[in-house]
DNA sequence: CGATAGTTTGACACAGCTCAATAGGCGTGG
DNA sequence: CCACGCCTATTGAGCTGTGTCAAACTATCG
């Protein structure tokens, strides 16, 4: 394990001295000199809920880090059905490395801002750090225990399950700052019902079901249609099948 | 096994001569001193079908090549549903890199045969050789990319659509040598309809159903229950729904 | 306000599940 | 070699959870 420098400020750029993915993402891996090395050929920008980050089978000429927002991965068939195969959140890293050509596409979900990186950027600073190689490791490999526990939730859960079992992932991820101690949540929904749908594999119409039955069952509130509130994420979890 | 004292660049140990994970495989990374280094402190054992080679919430003492046979990972949901979330097929590394436990259980599927390595050795390797890391990260992102196609495939496809890109992917990964570009396969199935069904999110049954669809349609032949034989491939991935 | 997009609700259909019976493969022992 | 038992796979009949189609409702915004 890295012991993280004492580092005093004024030796990291601008850019980066706020910033969430120098603390937990892969930009931690980096010291000052690094940092000032990839802040130069970075770029900071925001995009519109529904923008096309990443098109599949598309070649790979950036990769970010999301700083804020929820950021959609999907995959298509070619009759058009959709499948969301993962949510990122900050300070998650968007891109597949080692590859020159995207399988999936990504779109934002929410306003995303990222911070931008050209391809050889990335691929220099994998092959001058082996912390930062080893940071981009470390989340593909919870990237993939992510999916192989949402292949359960897809092939044996049942409907209302799944309902629960998304609810409690947002809950958990989309505040960074978040105690998982504390049994109560409170959040904007990142995503549509039809997006919902297109993650859990159902229909809009099964998801609105399961959502009202939640409601009425008292296990969470919605305002606006966007806003959930969970008094008692242990209640939530009892029904997610877990 | 006697490994010679003064060896030469070019001498291999016996154990890899002709070892798949050699060739294509993560021992690939390795220059003949690290394949001795590595080869020192691994063992090559056979085990039988069913038999557990880790558990789920397990702490990991050892890493393996499979080096034939396939092996399922699973992961099950307290009253006892199960979901196979993966295969591995020859020459996969079998073992999860950077944690201490487990989040799956593996199982073997067939007669399996692996090299085994304790966390350890592994572990100095992948600090030892950027290269070895290297090939695990590739796979693991490889990994990542399958797990994300098995999550359309259980989200979004219909029980016949499952089975037929259940056989497609087997008619790829069972024989490591054979020609993508050949249109034609023939196999033994490596999974029971149980397992079957575990991986596709369906019950016995309804695979039952699917195969003898696929069979009176003429799209593959099935003798002792085990044997399929796939005279045109592309019609077999005419029905996946790809 | 009216227009639009997203969501909920209802009625009905059907793919895939459940339960039950039958058939087939394979090892063991007479 | 057959007979038996065990396990796995197939087939059938009926049920149910989720999908489909359609209509009504709600939030948001010009």
């Amino acid at each position: 394990m890295t012991v993280r420098q004492d580092v005093h400020s004024d030796d990291i750029p601008v850019l980066c001295q706020s910033c969430e993915a120098r603390h937990r993402g892969v930009c931690g891996a980096l010291d000052p000199d690094q940092l000032v090395a990839l802040a130069r050929s970075s770029s900071k920008h925001k995009v519109e809920p529904g923008a096309e980050l990443m098109g599949d089978a598309e070649a790979i000429h950036s990769y970010s880090n999301v700083l804020s927002g929820v950021v959609k991965l999907t995959k298509t068939l070619s009759d058009g059905r959709q499948q969301i195969v993962g949510l990122q959140f900050a300070p998650d890293f968007l891109g597949r490395p080692l590859k020159a050509e995207n399988v999936i596409s990504a779109e934002a979900a929410t306003a995303v801002s990222l911070c931008s990186f050209p391809k050889v950027t990335i691929e220099r600073m994998m092959k001058e750090s082996p912390g930062f190689e080893r940071r981009l490791f470390s989340q593909a490999l919870s990237e993939l225990d992510e999916a192989r526990g949402w292949m359960v939730t897809l092939g044996r859960k049942t409907a209302s399950e799944k309902v629960a079992t998304f609810l409690l992932m947002i809950a958990r991820n989309i505040d960074p700052t978040r105690d998982p101690a504390v049994n109560f949540a409170a959040f904007d929904l990142p995503l549509t019902r039809a997006d919902i749908a297109d993650f859990l594999g159902l229909t809009i119409e099964t998801v609105s079901r399961q959502l009202t039955r939640l409601r009425t069952d008292d296990v969470i509130r919605i305002e606006n249609n966007r806003h959930v509130t969970v008094e008692n994420l242990s209640r939530l979890e009892r029904r997610s099948g877990a």
